[in-house]
DNA sequence: TGCCTAAGTTAGAATCATTTTAAATCGATT
DNA sequence: AATCGATTTAAAATGATTCTAACTTAGGCA
């Protein structure tokens, strides 16, 4: 049960990452919430089973996922950093009035991403690693919101 | 002559944007220079011409252009927020090591952005006005730096 | 199994990019 | 030219992230 966490913990001990209680407990939220949290979301969401655990452990754990590549880093939207256990490729729709953030999964995205990695390495002669793929709008409740406005 | 910089303001004036010499400045700027600043390149590159320019009206006037679509924000990379004047469609590759901004032109660019959208649009139902797509990697000076020391 | 040590965690302090403030100034409309 | 809301400014405040230094621990090894 709970693969997917189990699947995660496997991938990590295979790249002899060391592993302690905070690494197990920010992974596990991560991969079984598909919200887009933010530092200070896991960090309240956590204070409940476990006290204690140091903002600073939550950035520095992030930043240790994000670099293994597991985990990708919204910087975009209007509040802060998100963050988001990236398993199957998708990117994401963020509201420009309230931060919401929705995922796409559109069959042919990893198709235009490498299409637009490819363009980009053969013109700059960048080696590319990877892309950060975002559109935003309005979400539809605050399509509904701003419009009983007029 | 209408040099890209009359054609900036007189779309200025068409929007009733108020104009005051600090945002002819700033604008001027950043229509001539296509390197991607940062608010304090352009703090540091004004303070020639036009000493005492407060920060905080560099802030508000990136913010003011951005709101007008006229300016792009480019919030990753690894140092701060860089602004772009953004008159033809295209892209960036980032570089995740020294954080060196180049500009992609591709012909099928507005294309692929589009399908982006549309597909975030049905998927979501976000009302989508705009996208972030960046890619990052090795710029060709990290990759000589990086190889000469293996 | 029980050390050992490099790596990880913690609370609190420090940093520093950005925002806020309140007073002075200015642009543009009449 | 007068008017007034918008803009600018310097300085202070904010707040997200990073740093520090002491403490703790995971995991390899005897
Ligand atoms: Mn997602
Ligand atoms: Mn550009
Ligand atoms: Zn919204
Ligand atoms: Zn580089």
């Amino acid at each position: 049960m709970g693969s997917e966490v189990d699947e995660a913990f496997t991938e990590l001990q295979r790249r002899h990452v060391r592993m302690t209680p905070q690494r197990r407990t920010i992974l596990t939220y991560l991969v079984t919430h598909h919200n887009h949290p933010t530092v200070e979301t896991i960090h309240e969401a956590l204070d409940q089973q476990t006290p204690n655990m140091s903002l600073a452990t939550i950035y520095n754990t992030l930043k240790l996922f994000v670099d293994l590549g597991i985990v990708i880093e919204l910087a975009n939207g209007e509040d802060g950093v998100h963050y988001d256990y990236y398993n199957k490729p998708h990117y994401h729709a963020i509201c420009t009035n309230c931060g919401r953030i929705a995922d796409v999964f559109y069959p042919d995205f990893p198709k235009v991403a490498q299409q637009l990695e490819k363009e980009a390495a053969d013109q700059t002669g960048y080696q590319i690693t990877g892309n950060h793929i975002e559109v935003y709008g309005l979400c539809p409740q605050c399509q509904k919101k701003l419009n009983s406005k007029s």
